[in-house]
DNA sequence: CGCAAATGTGTTATCGTTAACACAGCTTAA
DNA sequence: TTAAGCTGTGTTAACGATAACACATTTGCG
């Protein structure tokens, strides 16, 4: 390895004075420049960013830690996360949890050792020790998509509640009042806030006791809406549409759908929250509420990298980001029969 | 910051004896081990891997760089990665390119300041000088899905040309003859395999005029499939079977069939490279080429970690997947008037 | 019993870089 | 003319960790 001394040599002057060409910083006469970055070029030297962060006690990278890279919603997420901490200059380093709380303290770890300048975390359920962890270490962090109750932290979100809201109240307005609910997750609380948001609504229409029949609790998968689904669709009389608390959890519940020949939405409808990215779609049919993924990720990078310049208040911060209904094909008025 | 001095101090004992702990190498007797832990729990304190790898230049860091963040074929890829690299304790640094050499170049130099122990690259059209300034510097590396011609080094990738030749040859026993392949880049790899197998399938069908005829180059995003798509369209006689090199151009092209109201495959057929994740379906509709691209990122990174075992070879290895013709309701006879 | 080997711990130098200080020569202004 | 300041460069110590060596003390075996 070609190390700054070798430079240095070559170019007969101090390792000093390399430093202060890299970094263009000091007093340093052109011809001197001129050979040494001659030597450098000659070298091919490449300047060891550890032992610099040894020194700055910065490292110019940062971490996101999110619970399913296979959804689209947090590779979008992840999308704006890489542009605009790239655009400052900082490398992301990217994990992922699966909703694992074990395998998110294990990555905590890791980069904490690695030296990471800060962490944005879509925390699992679980998450609760690890961010107090965070907090009592001062490591700088912003969470994603979801709050941890219990502690303080920034966070960037949707407004879940009022965006279920919104989205009952569409299918209430077509005329449904069997409307099921699929839930991910009990302990995660974007998914809480989309069932409160859901009862608020069926309550305001004076349908609570329905609201709370029909509601189930699965996991943010295909599988688990799959199976939420055939559970909704087992009861009688059967519910005219169905919400489902995300994108994975719509798909299952259309294969349940499918399954028993129900067409959407002449015999029932669906609608969900997030959206597929378009460039994924053949034909886009979904009615969802659809979350601002990338610029969740924008944001909450722009507010971490905030943050560890001192630019941000003292206070939590928590940024709530609006969401936007999109009414296609599969959200109709009940069947009539 | 708490440092392996300040664990020193607190347990009464000297740095070289924390480290011995924390490694667990050396000999230590149970009554200064239990001391050291003790310290090292209250005090909170976590080893700085920066000042680790600059003594082992090691960093146990690879870096993964894609062309496209947003195709769920490279997600798949980098899931894979994240998998195999994390079972064997390495973190991954996410870089995308857009398909920009410069992005790439940028990327590359950062990586190697940050001392990255390896690289796995998917290459940019342009990559030809990155790749080899990658091969002078003896850095690690693995391209992926596509190769850089002019250069020696390992890659893992699909037999584009037999796959596509498979694929052709079903369109083929299905009676069309009007075929249009609508390629990417021209200056990517996988691009072109794809080309020649289409030409290489018409060929051997006695139509290599016609295959010449209806090839058109454009670039793997949706707008790239939808504008080579109306090229391909606006020729009399029109195709009555459309193969898109991956899965964005299919979408574009698809748009582009739905504009003109020319129906799947009652009208023309369509088939493809790439599937699209199961997850993201709601109906799996489109005749594809799959290929294993979450065994792509596994394989891969495994190669790379024996490169770095030095457990590899000397001479590059090329790791050939296999791919799966997959018959869905997009490819059918040509319509007989 | 005595000496070699095993056990336990500390000291020094080093990884590659830069901050802080030192110093020499040259300019500038009173 | 002279001191203050600018310009250009080098030296030393430090970032946090560990390898290599040094040095006690204990153990084991003929």
């Amino acid at each position: 390895m070609i190390t700054i001394a070798d430079v240095a040599k070559r170019a007969g002057v101090s390792k000093m004075t390399v430093s202060r060409v890299i970094n263009d910083s000091g007093y340093i006469s052109d011809e001197t420049r001129a050979r040494v970055e001659a030597a450098i070029k000659e070298l091919g030297y490449i300047p060891n960013a550890l032992a610099r962060s040894l020194r700055f006690k910065q490292t110019r990278t940062i971490a996101l830690i999110v619970t399913d890279i296979t959804n689209p919603f947090f590779t979008t997420i992840a999308r704006g996360v890489e542009d605009q901490a790239s655009a400052e200059g900082f490398s992301v380093i990217f994990c992922n949890t699966d909703e694992s709380p074990e395998e998110e303290t294990q990555y905590v770890n890791v980069l904490l050792q690695k030296q990471v300048d800060g962490l944005l975390l879509v925390p699992t359920g679980g998450a609760l020790e690890i961010v107090t962890f965070l907090n009592n270490h001062a490591v700088p962090f912003v969470l994603l998509d979801r709050t941890v109750p219990g502690t303080e932290a920034d966070v960037v979100r949707s407004d879940s509640k009022q965006a279920t809201y919104e989205g009952i109240q569409h299918l209430l307005d077509l005329g449904h009042t069997r409307i099921a609910a699929l839930c991910g997750s009990e302990d995660i609380t974007s998914s809480l806030d989309r069932g409160k948001g859901y009862q608020w609504a069926m309550q305001d229409a004076g349908l609570a006791e329905e609201a709370t029949r029909r509601t189930y609790f699965t996991s943010f998968t295909v599988k688990g809406g799959y199976e939420a689904a055939q559970m909704a669709l087992a009861e009688t009389p059967r519910p005219t549409a169905i919400f489902a608390t995300n994108n994975f959890i719509a798909i299952g519940a259309m294969r349940a759908l499918r399954e028993i020949s129900l067409r959407v939405p002449e015999d029932i409808s669906l609608i969900c929250f997030d959206d597929l990215p378009d460039a994924t779609l053949l034909d886009p049919f979904l009615t969802v509420i659809e979350q601002q993924a990338y610029d969740m990720g924008r944001q909450a990078t722009a507010l971490l990298l905030d943050r560890l310049n001192d630019k941000a208040p003292d206070e939590a911060q928590e940024i709530i980001l609006p969401t936007k209904l999109i009414i296609r094909r599969s959200s109709a008025p009940p069947p009539t029969a």
